[in-house]
DNA sequence: CATCTATTTTTGTGATCACAAAAACTTGCT
DNA sequence: AGCAAGTTTTTGTGATCACAAAAATAGATG
């Protein structure tokens, strides 16, 4: 039934209040950007459909949607896989991300209360304390969702999808990203942030950001490490 | 079988090659940009399949990538509509444009060699021939080619899909921004990018850029115009 | 006339089927 | 063994059907 690698991917059981493409869509997404999927493995509707035990039509309309967010790819022959990196990909997508979340980090300042500021100091709490248990997974998670709650605090906000979808393309790499982050002992820069929105320094927040982008994949800085990995994920 | 405002779609005969969930697709999409389709009215399946004479199966799959890349919005009830524009997200659209695209022209500007250079200016003398022939549609339409092949000049370039979504956001009122351009006889910009390209001036590209991008919307600058027309697509 | 309730219709979701195209496999030849 | 042609299997696409939920309509009641 598996010709290839065979895939494993995490389930969760469904919400009954989800429609069943929701569910698969997540499910897909979470697989997606935590690596589950190795980029250039042929991805197959009704073997997805026989892994998560639906039927073909949920995992169409899912696959299909994860494609226009760019987390999937559709070659010529119709088939879908996760997009294979480069180099110059990978670095492509770091300084997008650099541009477009200190845009956004900006451009949510000024909605920036107290009462927000007290949430996002405990999320950065809850980021440490992840880090202290040394659990890789969680320290991902919390860390989208300090970025996620502060791009929000703009009730207009119309980029939060936009930059989703670029840690959806990174997704696969993060991982490592954070695994090496291990030993490098990176301390991020959510305190400088933080600080910033304090004294409603838009420049001081977005150099955070920039810095903290920049340095959370710091190791990739050295190109033999980055090629390294890349090179891993290049089996068809 | 129209209970509400008819739905006027322009329709152009399928290529063969395509397949039809595509075609379906591009339709769909052209209609959006070009905003044929009002703001808030609401879209089923069904009735988009009867007017594009194809069954539902085609135009359920159009409609989930459409939504996925921000151009259409699923309501709670499952419902799908073009999203309604306030004056505060147009302003957020048209920031995130001037950022995104001015960090995706910047990028661009090492790849170009003398051909393209060479290309980009037959593309800007098209718009100013659409220009004289007073054809708004054509306007539009060869302005966004001159962007994005300027972008796409970078081999490992990214942003376009999200830059792309954010003009499909815009689309509907786009279209009006381009009506009144007829009234202000506005000078794009592309003149003075086209000589920064020259000079390999980054900087003077992201300026000559950002000033076209924000002049192209002037005519909204003035509060009293922009609500006016957003307020005609308030119809529920 | 307005407002709530019951009934009918419409709609999205998901399952299943048919079919042509693409892969994968087998076979035969040098 | 290496490779090309033919055969079988698998795959995506699109059509159609069933069903529960939502919306529209009709009716009744104040």
């Amino acid at each position: 039934m598996d010709k290839k690698s065979p895939i494993r991917i995490t389930l969760t059981t469904r919400d009954e209040t989800v429609t069943i493409t929701q569910w698969v869509y997540s499910t897909l997404r979470h697989a997606v950007m935590n690596g589950q999927i190795l980029p250039g493995r042929a991805l197959t509707i009704r073997e997805l459909a026989s892994i998560l035990d639906v039927s073909p039509m949920p995992v169409r309309e899912a696959l299909r949607q994860l494609a226009a967010e760019n987390a999937l790819e559709i070659q010529g022959n119709r088939r879908v896989m996760v997009p294979r990196m480069t180099a110059m990909k990978f670095n492509e997508l770091c300084e997008a991300r650099i541009t477009l979340e200190s845009h956004a980090a900006a451009r949510a300042l000024p909605y920036i209360d107290k009462e927000r500021l007290q949430l996002l100091i405990a999320l950065d709490k809850e980021i440490d304390q992840a880090h202290d248990e040394g659990d890789l997974e969680q320290i991902t998670v919390r860390n989208q969702r300090f970025h996620r709650t502060l791009y929000t605090s703009n009730p207009h906000q119309i980029t939060l999808p936009l930059i989703e979808s670029l840690w959806l393309q990174l997704g696969p790499f993060m991982r490592l990203a954070n695994s090496k982050l291990e030993e490098h002992y990176t301390i991020d820069r959510h305190n400088e942030a933080l600080q910033a929105i304090e004294r409603k320094d838009a420049l001081a927040l977005q150099i955070a950001i920039t810095a903290d982008i920049r340095e959370g994949f710091a190791f990739a800085g050295t190109p033999e490490l980055l090629h390294s990995f890349i090179e891993e994920s290049a089996s068809a």
